[in-house]
DNA sequence: TTTTGAGTTGTTCGA
DNA sequence: GTCGAACAACTCAAA
């Protein structure tokens, strides 16, 4: 037998959001390199800095550690847990078992960079090997350039330029036995990632969190819906959309494992929006101050209201638009709003209600299971018009006849906003317009029931344009006119 | 270097 | 009911 005494040191794997055995290439690079494996998570969001993670997430983050704990017991591994900052926390690990080498999987966001940094710098400083591995995206920031070295800041040549390289989907398998070693740490109910209060009935029943459920989720979706995903993502009425994103989010299942299992023309629709995904990642790493500040720099001025009752009726769903309420309650009861509702109620947050574009990204981020800081960042910025690829300034969505475009039978607002549910079709998307006697048979009492719309649309559209006229700096009645040196 | 064409997801109005 | 045009100007990417 070799006796060389280095091969045995242990070696750590820290996971981050790569929650998954299979295609996840630091852990398979420590199983290869022999010699036991101590994976380790550690619970900092101290490190996390202004955008730690939200109450949603943290539910999923605690069923989807339960799972991979699971999974790497079975191999014979042993998932340490621990809390408290990285680099001070796998520093005494290293010190405590010998171990030689930390390997890990890099995360993209501006406080995950920081974190790393600090971590390589107290390894250097240990004399203890760091390596870091991709497998969040299939492509890191850097790969895919234009003509001139810089990032791309429009998603169509962005796109064309990943297709041109080839979408990565090659993909390592799980290893088959780990050599583990037993440390012993803190259990998954000390870093007290539940809430307290119950409320998470709902979205335990509509979600399965690990690596098992996001390989049953991507069937579920190989089978059925990817086939017609370009007409039926838009229907929220439907089961039209993966529901990938919490898994991907979490790293229970990799970009390139979804390329490998939806090759062939019918996913290329599907396909594009996992490239949505590495387009948002791309530029949250080369404009990290996007996350809090718009990317383009005229609307710091934008003339946004501070309008917490419309905030909280938002929040709630209580806005006397149904299609937007229903939006926001879904969101509440499971954690998770189809994308097509996302659009429709950040663009009345911004646009009906002038409240910055920021509440909301705040409010997703604490009550989404996916909550992504890279695609809630593009996301928001995209409907306030500030962000990449924004959108024209007169793009405002008006609630009523996207639900009828896209809820045409109203089983989507039926499904969330229960108090219209008898309510005809008709008039479902805007009952302020309904007869009285079609109201008195549903049982709905304007006012009573249901809101009344705390914002009349049309007068909310001429104001937006208004203020996005002025933000941009086109000439407004009000604003002084410039003299003429003709 | 200059020029040209394109740019996720919309709405409204008038023919 | 359906359809096309108008709704700004600007930035980005690439020829």
């Amino acid at each position: 037998m070799p006796s060389d005494p280095s091969a045995n040191a242990p070696c750590i794997v820290w996971f981050r959001q790569d929650f998954r055995l299979e295609d996840n290439p630091a852990l398979s690079a420590a199983v290869k390199r022999g010699g036991p494996v101590i994976p380790i998570f550690i619970w900092s969001p101290e490190d996390e800095g202004r955008w730690r993670m939200g109450a949603a997430s943290r539910w999923w983050l605690h069923y989807s550690l339960e799972s991979l704990s699971k999974s790497l017991t079975a191999l014979g591994a042993h998932l340490v847990i621990r809390d408290g900052s990285v680099a001070s926390g796998l520093k005494e690990l290293v010190e405590a078992t010998g171990a030689e080498a930390v390997f890990w999987n890099r995360r993209w966001e501006p406080a995950a960079q920081k974190q790393e940094e600090a971590v390589q710098a107290m390894l250097k400083k240990q004399g203890v090997e760091g390596r870091a591995f991709n497998a969040a995206l299939l492509f890191e920031p850097g790969e895919v350039l234009n003509g001139s070295g810089g990032p791309y800041k429009v998603f169509t040549p962005f796109y064309r330029a990943c297709l041109a390289k080839g979408l990565p989907s090659r993909t390592q398998p799980a290893p088959e036995a780990i050599e583990g070693s037993r440390l012993k740490g803190l259990k998954l109910e000390d870093l007290e990632l539940l809430p307290k209060i119950h409320w998470a009935g709902e979205i335990a029943k509509a979600w399965t969190p690990g690596e098992a459920g996001a390989q049953k989720q991507l069937d579920w979706f190989a089978h059925g819906p990817v086939a017609d995903y370009m007409e039926e993502r838009n229907r929220p009425d439907h089961e039209g959309v993966s529901r990938m994103s919490p898994h991907l989010h979490f790293g229970e299942i990799g970009p390139r494992q979804i390329v490998h299992r939806l090759r062939g023309d019918v996913a290329q629709g599907y396909l594009r929006e996992v490239v949505w995904r590495e387009f948002a990642h791309h530029m949250l790493h080369f404009y990290p101050e996007t996350t809090d500040e718009p990317l383009h720099p005229e609307f710091v001025h934008f003339p946004w209201e501070k309008d917490v009752k419309g905030r909280h009726a938002w929040q709630k769903g209580l806005t006397g638009y149904p299609m937007v309420d229903a939006g926001m309650r879904q969101l509440w009861t499971t954690g998770w709003m189809h994308n097509r509702v996302r659009m429709i109620v950040a663009s009345f947050l911004v646009k009906d209600l002038l409240i910055p574009w920021q509440s909301g990204a705040k409010w997703f981020w604490d009550t989404l299971v996916d909550a992504d800081l890279a695609n809630n960042t593009m996301g928001w910025q995209w409907t306030a018009g500030c962000g990449a690829d924004a959108a024209p300034y007169f793009r405002i969505f008006n609630p009523v006849s996207q639900g009828e475009k896209f809820d045409p039978d109203g089983a989507y607002v039926r499904e969330w906003v229960p108090e219209l549910a008898k309510l005809p079709k008709e008039w479902i998307h805007k009952p302020w317009e309904a007869p009285a006697a079609v109201l008195e048979t549903a049982g709905v009492s304007l006012g009573e029931t249901y809101p009344k719309p705390i914002v009349d649309h049309k007068f909310a559209r001429g104001r937006a344009l208004q203020a996005l006229a002025r933000a941009k700096g086109s000439p407004h009645p009000d604003d002084p006119q410039p003299q003429l040196d003709l």
